[in-house]
DNA sequence: CTTCCACCGGAACCGTGGGAAA
DNA sequence: TTTCCCACGGTTCCGGTGGAAG
């Protein structure tokens, strides 16, 4: 059933790109300038989660390295991060510059030294920017004549909106870049693409893609979260062939991979806050904290759980709060 | 209607760990 | 070495708010 492992993984970049041809054509052109060895202008891209951010931007930037012979550029997500040194450090790491520095005590100005005394030009590429730590990174390396940035966030209103003013001119003047939701058709196309680079498609009945296409509501990574459960399925023989049945047998388990791997890089504390509200489904806050405290044996003061709860929402998406003071209550993000 | 209080979230503050300067 | 500074995760403090009880 599968041949190609790797055409199923969400990280997996296709040779061609659907439906985002004008986007990154826009993307290509803003960086040409790296062709004359020069650094390109900064650029924002924003959209929804699983409407291809995130791959466009690599696919453009490795396309890109090929049409010029290579340059420096470096790749972060700020979730994956925690603070604002781990993200210089894992940028600066990425771009390939200099020896493997210390990670631990390094001042963020020396990370910006680091930087300028790079010879040509980097591009960084700042994924979930919303979740930056501060955003002033953001102007700081706007300072650094031989850095441009590609920053990458969900709301374009909310981002801007958080931003101080210093930082917000320079925001705006990016190049931005907007991408939709997909369509069901445009779903379907990039799913079938995937199934014809990784899976035997004659186990791929009619119906099936539109099938998950449908579920995702237009985010390919959910999509593709459930094409990949579903060809599992009939790898494993646990099914016969890949049909609206199995789509809909699989959904749930699906969603449940997207959401663990978001699980695996939260901390104990905000691990156990959310696992609280899993088991519950919905919980007061009262009850939330009052059962976090009882299950650990260092437990954070209320004001920090409440920051994580903040961060679960906001940030992971995992959660989702209702009503207002006394009233409010915590469940699970569906 | 008034009072109470559970909860929210901003701001200031604190202890720790590590590099840099003296 | 000693002192100073910085980043960071966390706490303390507190004003604001709206639902519920009286």
């Amino acid at each position: 059933m599968i041949h190609n492992e790797a055409a199923l993984r969400p990280e997996y970049i296709p040779r061609d790109l659907y439906h985002r041809e004008g986007q990154i054509e826009v993307l290509k052109g803003a960086l040409t300038p790296l062709t004359a060895g020069h650094p390109p202008d900064n650029v924002t891209i924003f959209g929804p989660s699983g409407s291809g951010k995130t791959t466009i931007a690599k696919y453009v930037m490795e396309r890109v390295e090929e049409e010029t012979g290579g340059f420096a550029w470096g790749y972060v997500s700020c979730l994956a991060e925690s603070s604002t040194a781990d993200v210089y450090h894992r940028l600066l790491e990425d771009a390939g510059h200099g020896v493997p520095m210390q990670r631990q005590g390094v001042t963020i100005g020396s990370y910006l030294d680091g930087f300028r005394s790079c010879p040509e030009p980097i591009v960084v590429v700042i994924d979930e920017a919303d979740v930056l730590p501060d955003r002033g990174l953001l102007a700081k390396l706007y300072e650094v004549s031989n850095v441009s940035w590609i920053a990458i966030a969900a709301d374009e209103h909310g981002f801007l909106a958080d931003l101080d003013s210093g930082v917000e001119s320079r925001v705006r003047s990016a190049e931005t870049i907007t991408l939709d939701r997909y369509s069901i058709d445009e779903l379907v196309d990039i799913l079938q693409g995937r199934v014809d680079a990784g899976l035997a498609s004659h186990k791929v009945k009619s119906g099936a893609l539109e099938e998950i296409a449908d579920r995702a509501r237009g985010n390919a990574r959910d999509a593709i979260a459930i094409l990949r459960r579903a060809a599992r399925r009939v790898q494993n023989d646990q099914a016969s062939r890949l049909n609206r049945q199995l789509v809909v047998d699989v959904e749930s388990d699906a969603r449940e991979d997207v959401r663990d791997q978001q699980i695996g890089s939260l901390g104990t504390h905000m691990r156990l806050v959310f696992e609280i509200v899993r088991e519950a489904g919905e919980i007061s806050a009262g009850d939330l904290y009052d059962d976090y405290e009882s299950r650990i044996s260092d437990p954070r003061t209320g004001r920090t759980v409440r920051r994580y709860l903040e961060k679960l929402e906001d940030y992971y998406e995992l959660i989702h709060s209702t009503g207002t003071t006394s009233g409010t209550r915590y469940e699970l993000q569906t």
